[in-house]
DNA sequence: CTTTTGTTTAACAATTTTGTCAAACTCAAA
DNA sequence: TTTGAGTTTGACAAAATTGTTAAACAAAAG
């Protein structure tokens, strides 16, 4: 079966993937993203046989390229500050791209119960919380468990994204305002974790 | 219209409320409710007319009840750092209590548009900041936007509880574990924010 | 005890969403 | 141009979810 690829499976894929993550539609219906992505609804059928493989794609690849473009920063070999300064402007940058994908995955891992404890995943955190306490140990970081530094260091920079309508609506700010406000957290979560 | 008040109406909605904080069951169908309170399903219809009625009641009172027990914390009259503490410590106590809410109000914030943008939040959030302005100014807090600390402490208050599933997988905790990460966060949470 | 009123139930109807299929279509190869 | 494989479409079927109604039921009032 030589595919002639006019490119539809892709962009179903696409619409799927910018509905869920950018948009925050996270039930969509076929008929919505067929729709958004101007083909007959038929198509998402065609190319996926149902709804739950296409989510279940869109849902794998949007994970998957997440941990992978972390994974380059946790493997570069740069001293721990410069390592997290580089992870704080990676993440914050991915996430604004697709505000809601966080949300989504988060979601999801709770209505599939258990999906992935992937042994290679436990195994880069424990290299990277090792890590942690050796700075610790030098000194250079405030004590705590390594896992707390991890939850606090993810904490500050996911959550003003999750909860960005909230916020925006409490602190009366447009969208432009918003960015800017996410902008300026680099610098100030690099040193609210290094005081 | 003299009700009998067989307590089934509160039963409903307090089932429907521990599916959706507690269990993060977001999309329990009505015959899902109504299975879990163990009564027939009509009787939704009965109390409630429709599901979406339901929704917005159970969604509602979520909200106020949440912003309620966050009010008693902010309107006291005690020193700053004390009502930080008690913020801590209240605002995990209810996030214990129903893991889900905030992403519940999340979602909903989102598919919504703009439910509230109520005035009378927006006064208590501004006597807020200025409160930490003035502790800024005395020197008794690091100095930044006073936005920044606010997403700063709901960030690291929050979070963990919106990723637990996530975290428990990755650091390979059980229920209890989790919670006693999360109960050792509250001084944590406190230093960081006060170093 | 009978009536009344509110509650519960089962059967049914309507709606929404998803999945299937055959026919129409398109483009490249024969 | 004709053939053929992959693609697209509309009509239809199936499934899932929600809403309605009439009758059965239970408890308080008369």
């Amino acid at each position: 079966m030589s595919t002639r690829d006019t490119g539809t499976e892709q962009l179903i894929k696409d619409t799927a993937k910018h509905l869920f993550f950018a948009e925050g539609k996270l039930h969509a219906t076929t008929q919505e993203i067929a729709d958004a992505a101007g083909v007959n609804r038929t198509l998402v059928n065609y190319y996926f046989r149902s709804r739950d493989i296409l989510f279940d794609q869109v849902f794998n690849e949007a994970q998957e390229g997440f941990v992978c473009t972390l994974d380059e920063v946790f493997d570069s070999k740069m001293p721990f500050k410069e390592k997290i300064r580089n992870l704080i402007s990676v993440f914050i940058k991915e996430t604004a791209k697709y505000p809601f994908r966080q949300l989504f995955i988060i979601t999801e891992m709770n209505r599939n119960e258990l999906i992935n404890a992937k042994k290679s995943r436990t195994k880069k955190v424990k290299a990277f919380m090792e890590e942690i306490q050796i700075e610790m140990d030098k000194g250079l970081v405030k004590k705590m468990d390594p896992r707390q530094f991890m939850l606090n260091l993810f904490s500050l920079m996911a959550h003003p994204f999750l909860t960005a309508p909230l916020h925006k609506a409490i602190f009366g700010m447009n969208d432009e305002e918003y960015a800017i406000l996410m902008e300026d957290r680099k610098q100030l979560i690099y040193e609210t974790i290094f005081p």
